[in-house]
DNA sequence: TCCAGTAACTAGAACGTTCTAGAGGCGCGA
DNA sequence: TCGCGCCTCTAGAACGTTCTAGTTACTGGA
């Protein structure tokens, strides 16, 4: 049934044997493979009845060698982070329609975000996509004057120019967790933060400036976090220990919120009844039935399209409205928040 | 402080830029680049020279597209897949050493393998790395007419000739685990499965074999899971329910044995006094201290060199050894297991 | 002194596409 | 009948590299 995937010697088939066997020329069976315009409807048949035959593929690399344009994104992103997979099932769902393909560059132990980044420019991209890259400021703004940059979740001071940010409104959502906690009648809400991770200081800044409004300052309490479930965990047990003790705890994301609900469980203190928990991100993790915990999402499909579409835009000359691109926020309540005993 | 990038006449520059700069011959230059030998120690420090001044980089596809091996291997992967990530990173580390590039392509939401196995057939991919595939054996029987394929932990029936298989011994896995509850003591043994994921049928042979093996052959109680957290919840609730209920239990995977501990924890069950837990994995998850969950450790690094030996075998003519390569997992003992009560 | 051998270098053809020009055929209005 | 435009198709150059087959210049052995 597959169609016999031999070429004539043996080699991959080109459009040239395709082109033999049809009896065309190379210029026309191009055409017709990109399905372009100049060929006739019966030829166009026959021409792609050989190409079956044969068993013939275009030749991406060829391909791209040969037009100018190489309508090629390239996106690096982080083996470890399951928010990276959801934002590259955008990235892939909005770049192909509109007609650009995808190279991808992992960072992983041992190859950092120079060797990513490196092969990605040795491949043609016309435009690269960073999702929350760590290199340093110069390094991007050096990879922004060879061709567009857009940075996906890390927030970039005027230090690298050029570089088109997008990212979540991570103050907003923190102000909106706490206003959530307040609404709830919750006073002594803390907050485990990520340290040094991208958009921890905005949820940090969020979560002070929403309590401050609701006339709470004195009640902040930030503990030392992290992006892990063991750095969660660790910080529910400073909270336990904590006088007075905390009705409510906003975590820096999911990950650390599952960290301190595992610990909360284990010491039989009971959420949302005696502790409220929220996370961040919305990640598969928040919506299993047995976890089911309140968070703040993040719109992964917006950030996808709009990291695409304004790599595209500067590719196709678009003039783009200044500065970053912030997507807003927006609280999922589920089962473990509720209003203090 | 970065070289101006600048291409003399705006575009990215060439060999030929180079070249003139230096005062030499692009063919010349080339050889330079690919530090290959037959040039003058002098004019190699010149050419290196001039080409860091316009911020040469070489164009992968062109050098790809004129040099008949490509020394690029396509590995498919599921975006939404941990464990691939896991072996993402082992290929990374075996390859590049190996003078092999990797081309990343993933399956996600809308992107099927299909689409997937495509995009690397067109980048000229020499052999393909398949991680997890669910594909029909009858496409893999055709794509491995037309180039090596390794498949990495799905077991193939002889109906798919000519692919390679790279796997964990399932069914070993499951009886280190079984054996390990047995001396402990337990005799009432229950296994969430895996239905239909690839793995799971040689986990449930190796469970029940195991059984027979010990005269337990009556206490086999195997209940319907899956590969996700929610999958184990559910089958945890169906053990609490059972009589006798079982004192110990074996999942499919570290993520259903998650869901396990967390439905046992909220009834009050605790583990391990009154329930052992297994998982199957030893992911990341596994290993965080708050969950601490004793698991069937697959040998990633050594699944990943063997897949990326065997394409690379497979490419240079030497002689593979036949059959699959099937490698032994290893139990790891951590917190939740212990002897019945 | 001459010739062979080697090291340094170059011209030009490939690789598999797409693109630019243009050739030929046909229909149609004047 | 001519002239024009349109459609189909083709020849050949181009893309940026590597490879093959030289050419030149230098060394050292007879």
């Amino acid at each position: 049934m597959p169609p016999t995937p031999a070429a004539p010697h043996g080699k991959r088939p080109t459009l040239a044997d395709v082109a033999a066997r049809a009896g065309v020329s190379t210029a026309l069976v191009s055409i017709v493979m990109r399905d372009a315009k100049g060929a006739g409807a019966a030829t166009r048949e026959r021409v792609l009845q050989a190409a079956q035959e044969i068993g013939y593929r275009p030749d991406a690399r060829a391909r791209l060698l040969r037009s100018h344009r190489s309508h090629l994104l390239g996106v690096q992103f982080g083996l470890q982070h399951p928010f990276h997979s959801d934002l590259l099932e955008g990235i892939y769902a909005v770049a192909e329609p509109a007609g650009y393909q995808i190279a991808l560059s992992a960072v992983a132990a041992g190859r950092g975000e120079q060797r990513a980044t490196d092969a990605l420019l040795a491949d043609r991209c016309e435009a690269l996509i960073l999702l929350g890259p760590q290199a340093p400021a110069a390094r991007l703004a050096e990879l922004a004057a060879q061709l567009p940059v857009v940075s996906v979740a890390r927030r970039l001071r005027g230090s690298a120019q050029g570089v088109e940010v997008v990212r979540t409104a991570d103050d907003e959502g923190a102000r909106q967790a706490v206003d959530h906690l307040v609404a709830l009648g919750h006073r002594d809400i803390a907050h485990i933060d990520g340290g040094r991770a991208p958009g921890a200081a905005d949820r940090r800044r969020g979560y002070r400036t929403a309590m401050s409004r609701h006339g709470l300052a004195d009640r902040v309490r930030v503990l030392p976090g992290g992006l892990t479930e063991d750095d969660g965990a660790a910080g529910a047990r400073a909270l336990l220990d904590a006088t007075p003790r905390p009705t409510a705890v906003l975590a820096f994301n999911d990950r650390s919120a599952t960290g301190v609900l595992d610990t909360l469980l284990r010491a039989r203190v009971p959420v949302p009844d005696e502790i409220s928990v929220i996370g961040f991100d919305d990640s598969h993790l928040a919506r299993l039935a047995h976890i089911n915990l309140t968070t703040v999402g993040q719109d992964i499909p917006r950030l996808a399209e709009l990291a695409v579409s304004r790599a595209i835009a500067r590719l196709e000359g678009e003039r783009i409205p200044d500065g970053e691109a912030v997507v807003a926020p927006h609280l999922v309540i589920r089962g473990t928040t509720a209003g203090p005993a």
